[in-house]
This record gives structure tokens, sequence and C-alpha cells, in this order.
DNA sequence: ATACGTAAGTCAAAGAAAGTCAAAGTCAAA
DNA sequence: TTTGACTTTGACTTTCTTTGACTTACGTAT
């Protein structure tokens, strides 16, 4: 039902605002449950890109990407597991390159952002946060 | 809201100046307020020099430092010690999109990729983490 | 000089809102 | 009947904001 009711509100705008609790109260649900209906219905590799705030005025935002627009970005985004290689972004990136889908700047943040030296965690964890920041990149260089 | 408020009154000048007690009574607020969003919005190291006087006549200058972009880049990358908090980079990157020293892309770039959602690593190594990783994609926007 | 009113500064406590995680519940398929 | 995927729940945490009591500084009238 929540989630039906957050892709009701898609049909108008392509990025929605909610408050938890008051999504909460309306379905009679305890506040967390939102958070578990976001992270299980719209996750980036269904398209979809989340941020929030907390504290006063906090909110969560939802963000849809246009899927004829990204079909190849969605296809990566998908194809790339929970973990991924400096090596294997590095060759992504540079196909991006080649096919003139991002800048040379843009790339050159994707690159930095995703590399070994910046990672400063155990190295079993590096390439699941690479993974993590890689997708979440990639979301946002889809436009609308 | 008062910070929108304030970055307004900078579109004519790069210096402008409000009475605390006014603003407070526009917005409805306890005049501590504003004193929460200038220490929070408009620090130094994001490029805001503010001044003030008391008693009588009281006021509030704020001022907008204006240096070139590879400058205010390293800058910035310099003032910014091992650990910042996403808030802080948030406010970084709005600075930069108004002095439209990044584009919209590089700006989503740098704030996802230093978003807490994607730092999935212990709370306490967070923000060393997003620290190195938003001096690093500074340091390459930073033009030769 | 002193006193008084005006205006800004500080700081810590309380409040608001979202995030996390693991235990417990549900239910259908094996 | 057992398993396991999916869901629900709530206690606890983290982040950000609001508030107000108290302090400090400036200007002016006495």
């Amino acid at each position: 039902m929540i989630e039906e009711f957050i892709k009701e509100l898609f049909e108008e705008e392509n990025s929605i605002d909610i408050q938890r609790n008051d999504l909460a109260e309306k379905f009679n649900c305890v506040p967390s449950q939102i958070n578990y209906v976001i992270s299980t219905r719209f996750k980036p590799a269904q398209g979809y890109y989340v941020e929030s705030k907390r504290g006063g005025g906090g909110h969560i935002t939802i963000k849809k990407i246009n899927i004829t627009k990204s079909n190849y970005l969605m296809h990566i985004i998908s194809s790339v597991g929970d973990r991924i290689t400096a090596q294997e972004v590095g060759i992504f990136i540079s196909n991006f390159l080649s096919y003139g889908m991002v800048t040379e700047n843009e790339a050159k943040l994707l690159k930095v952002a995703t590399s070994d030296k910046v990672l400063t965690v155990d190295s079993k964890d590096k390439d699941f946060l690479r993974a993590n920041i890689f997708k979440n990149m990639l979301l946002n260089l889809v436009e609308d």
C-alpha cells in the first residue's frame, strides 16, 4: 500500500518529497516501516535515487530516473553487483568517455571518488563501498 | 528559509547588512536563530566574512569573498581538515554552484559521493572518509 | 564618568525528524 | 513440518533545529 501510494505521487512529478512521520501516521504503522518500503522498493537498481534530512523540517526526497533516456546507465547500474574493483570502474569510465556520455571532469570525479587511494577503509569493505558510491554517482548523471 | 533569504540579498551586492532582531521578527523566530543560520551557513570556510556591531544601530554584515576558481578550491581544500560532515559539504557545494564554479552534474557527483547514504562505514570513520573523498574530488576540479 | 537602553553573542537543553538493527511475525513452498 | 524470504515492530541512535536564559558590547543622555 505504501509503495503504491508513493508511486502514485510520481504521476505528476518525477521527484517527490515526503515526511516520514506523516506517512507512517497515514498508514498507521511505525515510522521505520517507511524506511523498509523505501529501501526495498526504491533502490538505485529500480531507478530511484533517495536523499533525506533529519531534524526540524526534515524530509525524504525520492527521485525517479527517466528510464528511456538512461537505458545504458541503468543497465550498468544493475549489472554492477554489490562489489566492484577500481580496475573495473576504470574500464566503465573509459567507455563512458569514448561514448561521450560524460565530460572529462565528470570522468575524473567518478574515478577519484572510487579510487583505492581515497577509500580508506578495510580492504575487505573497499569494493563494496566503491560499488555503492559508483552506482549512486551514475544515477545522478542520468538527466531527467 | 532564512538562509535562502540572505542568499537572495547577495544577488545585487556582495556585501549585505542585516539587523538581527528585524530578521528574527520577519521569520517569527528567536533572534539567536539568526546566529544559528549564520554560523552554520555562512562560515569563513564557506567563503563568507562576517562582522557585527552590538548596541544602538547594531547590525550584522556578511561579505562574500570573491576569488578565482582554482584559488577558491585550493583554499577550500586546505581549510577542510581531517573530517567534515555531510551538512558542511552540502553548504560548500551550494556555494560552488552559486559562484558558478561547478556544473550541476559536478555538484551532484560531489554531493552523492560524500553523502551519508553511500558512505557505509562505521559512523566514527564517516567524516574522515568523507573529507578524504571530498578533497580529492575538488583537487580534480582545479584546472591546471 | 555613569547609567541606561539597545542590540548582538553564547551555550546548553530540549525538540524534531530520520536512520539502524535485530527480534519477532507471516506465509507459502518444499 | 521445516525452511526461508519477506514484513512488522520498536528500542535506540544520529543529525539538525529551536528556544531562551544569560552575557557582552555599543551609544547616548545625565
